[in-house]
DNA sequence: CCGTATCCTATATGATACTG
DNA sequence: CAGTATCATATAGGATACGG
């Protein structure tokens, strides 16, 4: 985005977006679809590195359990943003990496890692 | 941000962003601190009006309780993105609005509203 | 009008053990 | 290796009533 904006026009920029002709608001179940401890954590850490294996992620999300991680994950795949793909050899194993509907997460992140810079560090 | 990149040019951008000198992730707190069924929310509709009062707040949030807003409230202004005015007049009144940390989200915000237009309406 | 106090419930998450 | 099954727990959020 235009980062010459001020916080006015931006304001106004994004309240445009909101009024969407049906009147529904395109960031609520955004947010909802995001919600949980792990879920921006697992897309982000995709974002950075892809594809991924099960234990690999787990080892990234410090803490997280097999089945909350399982869980996660396939709420991710049922909303599109996650693809999963296993491999029948031996040792078997599964990888998991972003569809282009999870890429297009990224920008997100992208505001989200710039305010954390301004503000954290 | 320059919507002209690809996704390759993007992830690296946002990958050199993560590797801050001390080697922390400026994401992970950040997504912590907007942790919650209500808070982003709460954000987002001080984003498009401010300021509003508890009553104000409640009727947008529609189906949170007193409890639940109050607490989110109150750690959103713990957090300095928030900032809580109290009008004792009568009747007394109290007026929410964001800081400047608080307004700085509003990119955030605008790539989440982006992605939902994409890929929900 | 703006909350807090109290109690309660639901949901998310955690621990451990075990299987295709 | 990548989970599931089972059970336990913590935390968030909800309902109601009342107070500054």
């Amino acid at each position: 985005m235009d980062e010459t904006l001020t916080y006015d026009e931006f304001r106004e920029k994004v309240s445009s977006i909101i009024l969407t002709p049906g009147g529904n608001c395109p960031v609520t179940p955004v947010v909802q679809m995001l919600q949980g401890k792990w879920k921006l954590q697992i897309i982000y850490d995709l974002c950075i590195k892809e594809p991924l294996r099960f234990g690999e992620l787990k080892k990234r999300l410090d803490g997280i359990t097999n089945t909350t991680l399982s869980n996660a994950l396939r709420e991710l795949e049922e909303d599109g943003l996650v693809h999963r793909e296993q491999f029948n050899e031996i040792p078997p194993h599964v990888e998991y990496s972003l569809t282009e509907k999870g890429r297009d997460l990224l920008p997100i992140f992208y505001a989200i890692a710039k305010w954390g810079l301004k503000y954290i560090f």
